[in-house]
This record gives structure tokens, C-alpha cells and sequence, in this order.
DNA sequence: ATCCTTGTGTACGACATCGTACGGATAGGC
DNA sequence: GCCTATCCGTACGATGTCGTACACAAGGAT
């Protein structure tokens, strides 16, 4: 029986026509995605890209007194480490493993060749990286006009978006560090969401009962990114 | 007497090797830039791209109910209209301008062109794109965590440094849109830094009194941000 | 079975900002 | 010189979140 991980999982990855799936995928090395665990640490030197496959990454920001704001996620739908391709060599953000699971990694050395080819990986990149962008400004927005519950539901979402499941394992601590609030203003916004019938929860553990209850309450943040990956990320003639 | 604009003024194009700059100055369009000027609409697509020289524009964010908060700011040191490149050919973003003065401006398609040679165009412009990623992120966590005196400090700042001048012509209103809060609040924080003399300001004109007061009371968003323009746009060897 | 760590629930004053309202000042047009 | 639009100053209650403190509950370890 063959293992049930295959690079394909990730969306990138099943995106690039034959030739650049072929030269890619033998420099694959499937790696588990511990929970806690820093991908990246910010100004590091990226030794390898990340494809997620079942795992997602948060890049968070944190500032000099500790307090942390995730800008971005990337899970099987992208891929960890644009700043090699964009030039910078080193990223300012961290990368923290959100949901346990695997991805499949690349040296960077590879994937820049690849990119400089110029070709269709450079330009499905290009594409994901707008799409991040997105992402990124529309976090910032919700961060600044949305209530704390209403970042919960976009959070959520964004997560399950990116799982095969309807459930994932998360602290309301960790999810507060996340949203950059308190712990107590996590356990508030996800008490009222529970009683609304829309999830549910314990000890660590989050459980969607009502997704499109969800995306009732759910701020038109998610809408506007969710709109803009498949916009961008659709099927379609890359080249 | 030769006319006092050129080119050169905008950075992206002065960091251009003689040959690529040779190529794309012949086409280049001075134009003006007019106060509060719509150069994209959200959603909008991209006609040309602009090099800001005298001009500075902001990239805004508006929500359903007609708040709006800056993404960022682009001055003499970018280029506006990145998705262009990017490969989304439209932006999510409204792009007004901030600050009056001129840029040259560059039909898409040669833009693009340009950027196919896989070059130092191509090469610059990616690394430009980062430091505005670094830039809307940094934004993010300002928006999220310090307060609007803070901001304000990190606004003006950011402008100044995108200017000949040590003032600008700008309203509290249109700050106020540009931070994402309200005309009264920009009014408590402007007049907490007058008092303090760091600035000076009436009837829509803001002076810099105080340069290195105003940095002392700036959040570290702005030397993060600083720090990662110089290090990713500093004169290199393009290529 | 009991301890102890970890996760969650709740409460209360403090604080920044909001929403709203209105008064005063300045510049420009007639 | 006067009117008027625009810009700025100030005030006050409402609201959302923060900071802090503490109690309770679920599991795992011994």
C-alpha cells in the first residue's frame, strides 16, 4: 500500500504542468509539522522552502515586548518562504506551525532555479504571492475595524479552509496570540459562539457544527480573500 | 533651462542599469498627480503603472461601509501598480493621492515586457515588492497594537521620508482616513506632538519642527520598516 | 485516588477610542 | 469688510478591549 502522503496534496505543487512536476518532485522530502514548532524565526536564512500538505503554518509578527499578530497563514493551498524568490533572502516574520501535520520541502538553491527559469513556477508564485498580499492587508484591516468574535469566525475559516477536517486542535491561548488579544477575550468571543450552536469546544480542541452559520457572522474579510485566492489560484493556463 | 523633473528622481528607475534605463526612459509620461486623485479604482484594471518622483499616493483599503484604512504608502522610492506584475492584473486596493506633485507613468504592456526579460527589472522590482509587503505588514501590527499618537508619529514619518520637503498639505480628515480613525482623534495627537514641539500645523498644512523628537516617540514599526527599505532597495549590484 | 498542570470561565476597574454634538477659528470669494 | 465653507478644538457618554485576579474543571502522572 502506498504511503498516503503525495506532493499533489499541495495545491502549487498539483498546479505546475508535467515537465516542471517532474523535474520538482524528486528533490521532495516529506517532513512532519510538529505543533509549536518555528519554521522560520524571524531574519533567519531560509535553507528550504515549505509546501504544506495536512499542516498549517501562521506567520506571525512580534513585536519587541512579546506581543505577537499573525499577518498571514499558509497551508496546502501555498507555500512558506517567498522572500527567497522575492530577493530578500531573510524574512522579518516567524513562522509557527498552527495544526500539526507534514509538507513536502525544497532547498531554496532548487527552488531558485526554478524560479529563474522564468517559466511557469515563476509565475504561479507570483500569483500565490499576490494572493498573500491580499491576505496580509486584509488581516490588517480586520485587526483594526472588527470585533474580536467576528476575527474568530474569519480565523476559523481561513484555518478549515486550509484542513481536510472540520475540527482542529488550538488553545484559546494560542488562537489569542494569533489574533494578537487576550486569552479572555478569545474565551468570550468563542463562548458566544458556541451558544449560537455554531461551534464547539474544549480543552484544546475546536469543532465547527455550522459552517455556513459561520460564514453568516463571519466579517466580509473572509469573503474578499477567499474571492481573491480562487481568483487568482483557479485552474487555468499557467503561462 | 531644462525642466527640473526627471526621471531619476524615483529610485526604482535611478537603480536601473544604463542599458534597461535607456530602453524604458523614452516612454516614460510625466504626469501630474493631483490631491486626492483616484489613480486606481478597487478592482480597477492597470493601465499603466506610475514612478512617483514629487508625488506621493496611498493605497487604501475601503470596507463595505465606506471606512478605509492605508495599506501603504508609495513615493519617490516606488513604483505603483505591482499586481500588474504579479500576474492579478487587478488590485483590491484604491490608490489616492496623498501628497500633490508629479510621476512618470509607463504603459502596462511595456511594463510587463520588461518584466518578462527576467532581468534586473524584473529583479528590482521583486525586491521593491517585498519591502511593501514588509511595509502593509508592519502597518498591520501598527494598527493593531499602538496608538494613534504612535501611528500618527509613524505616518508622518513615512510621508516625510518620501518628500523633498519637511511639511506636507494635508488635512486631519484625510489623515484621520488614512489611519483608519476618527478627524477628533488625529486632532488630540496632533495637538499632544505640537505641545510637545516636535510639529507644527494649521488649516491642512503640517510642518516637522523636530525630525529626531519625532523618532524618539515613534513606535519601532517605523525603524522595522526603515531598516528592511534600505536593506532590500540599497544600490547593489542588480543582478 | 490524589496531585498538579493545563485549559477555561468570570468579574471588575482602567483605558483608548468611538459617536455625536457643537463652538470657534481661518482663509477665500463676493 | 462680510459671508461662508472648511478646518480645528473640545466635551461627554458609550463601547470594546485590556490588565489583573481568581475560581473551576479536565486530564495525566505518580
Amino acid at each position: 500500500m502506498p504511503s498516503p502522503h503525495t506532493p499533489k496534496q499541495n495545491h502549487l505543487l498539483a498546479a505546475l504542468p508535467a515537465a516542471e512536476f517532474a523535474r520538482i518532485s524528486p528533490q521532495l522530502e516529506l517532513v512532519p509539522m510538529r505543533l509549536g514548532q518555528a519554521i522560520y524565526e524571524s531574519g533567519g536564512r531560509l535553507a528550504h522552502v515549505y509546501f504544506p500538505t495536512t499542516s498549517i503554518v501562521s506567520l506571525l509578527y512580534v513585536l519587541e515586548d512579546g506581543a505577537s499578530a499573525e499577518i498571514a497563514v499558509v497551508g496546502n493551498e501555498g507555500i512558506l518562504g517567498i522572500s527567497l524568490f522575492m530577493g530578500g533572502e531573510t524574512t522579518p516574520s516567524r513562522a509557527v506551525v498552527q495544526s500539526a501535520g507534514f509538507a513536502y520541502r525544497l532547498k531554496s538553491q532548487l527552488l531558485k532555479e526554478e524560479f529563474e527559469r522564468a517559466g511557469p513556477v515563476m509565475r504561479l508564485l507570483l500569483r500565490y504571492t499576490q494572493a498573500l498580499i491580499t491576505l496580509m492587508t486584509q488581516t490588517a484591516v480586520c485587526n483594526r475595524y472588527h470585533t474580536v468574535e467576528q476575527q474568530l469566525c474569519r480565523w476559523l475559516l481561513l484555518s478549515l479552509d486550509r484542513l481536510p477536517t472540520e475540527s482542529l486542535s488550538m488553545t484559546q491561548e494560542l488562537i489569542a496570540n494569533m489574533l494578537g488579544v487576550r486569552r479572555e477575550g478569545v474565551t468570550q468571543a468563542a463562548g458566544a459562539l458556541q451558544r449560537a450552536g455554531l461551534i464547539r469546544y474544549g480543552r484544546g480542541r475546536i469543532e465547527v457544527l455550522d459552517r455556513p452559520g459561520l460564514e453568516q457572522a463571519v466579517c466580509e474579510c473572509y469573503a474578499v480573500v477567499k474571492l481573491e485566492f480562487d481568483r487568482l489560484m483557479a485552474p487555468s493556463p499557467v503561462g
